[in-house]
DNA sequence: CCTAATTTCCCCTTTTTATGTGATTGTATT
DNA sequence: AATACAATCACATAAAAAGGGGAAATTAGG
């Protein structure tokens, strides 16, 4: 039922990569929440009064500050320390993170880095309602395509309760309620293929 | 008077700052329309089709190309190119496109260099959809954003009566009826942009 | 074998949409 | 001045969906 958040602070120079990497991982996973710090002073003052679950860092903050860094690590080892970077680095720095994003790895790679890296401490990880069932997929086309909860169940030979059942859970599954919505899920998970 | 589409093209290799970006521009004007490209030919290829305003082009894909680039930019004089780049680069290179976006630079400066950069020839012929009306388009955009006609109504100061005249209309014109309809009628025709 | 998930069905009430038939303004176009 | 169209509002009825309860049968996995 309660969906557990995660917070996930970026202390990273650019904007740019802030900005995507919010936007990439909000996709997969509703429940993320982001701070970002222009610098590590800025960010080890919030997580003292906040803890966070995951801090994706740039190893430029790291360059002369590796014990420091180390210290940090020691202190909080409940947190997932991720590296991003956007060119090449020394190893002994990389090797100090959990988890490594290079600049030009996939979404689905990103995500699924992030996803492992948290899944050490999710304590609530059971809620994994990706995907939906066959039946509910059954539905999810007969509805973009635009007929009527009474038109899929005659189509699918089932009860209008049933259609409707089914509609619930997808919602619940997908977290959206409207019907355009789902439309773009439907498109963005290639469940439907409509030729523009 | 300002709403005609600019459509942005993005060969980088890098999906963060792709997402970054255009999670950045949209934030400040809602018109931009992305395409997302792996490498220059592919790129190529898109816009002998459909024209594109605007290409941001990671400088690591003309390294070894710059004839090339310079016959693309000669035969494509409208299109404003950008480059953004994550680290050093050669001036010789950089020189060759009409704005530099670096990766650390601001939301705010960010989006002031593509702005400036596009104003260079807003001519506004942009007309692809003149079946709808203008509010008719209000009212189709906030449909398939997953408003009910009540919260249109809201939105746009109006009864919901005349929310219902709008909708009937949009489905006379259009021919569509279904909202799942409406919403890929919405995304082919650009009035709206999932980001997938 | 047990459990969880899936698929199926039903009840209820309230809200929203669909459809038709109107009208009144204002703004262009002819 | 006449015409067309856009944008606004109204009323009425029937159909559909939304949202809240359940619950039984089947299937699949550990």
């Amino acid at each position: 039922m309660d969906k557990c958040k995660r917070t996930i602070a970026i202390i990273d120079p650019s904007n740019i990569v802030c900005e995507g990497l919010m936007s990439l991982l909000l996709r997969s996973e509703k429940h993320y929440f982001f701070y970002k710090f222009d610098d590590l002073d800025e960010f080890w003052k919030f997580n003292e009064r906040e803890n966070v679950d995951m801090a994706i860092i740039s190893p430029l903050f790291l360059q002369n500050r590796l014990t420091y860094f180390s210290k940090m690590k020691r202190q909080y080892p409940e947190i997932s320390w991720i590296g991003v970077v956007y060119s090449l680095f020394e190893d002994k720095i990389l090797s100090m993170f959990d988890g490594i994003i290079s600049i030009t790895d996939s979404k689905e790679r990103v995500s699924e880095i992030i996803k492992k890296a948290l899944k050490k401490q999710c304590s609530c990880n059971n809620n994994q309602h990706d995907d939906l069932s066959e039946r509910e997929i059954d539905v999810l086309v007969l509805l973009v395509d635009g007929c009527s909860n009474k038109e899929i169940a005659d189509k699918l030979c089932i009860s209008i309760h049933t259609v409707v059942t089914h509609r619930k859970n997808i919602s619940e599954k997908t977290g959206i309620k409207s019907l355009s919505g789902l439309t773009i899920y439907a498109i963005s998970k290639k469940i439907i293929n409509p030729i523009f």
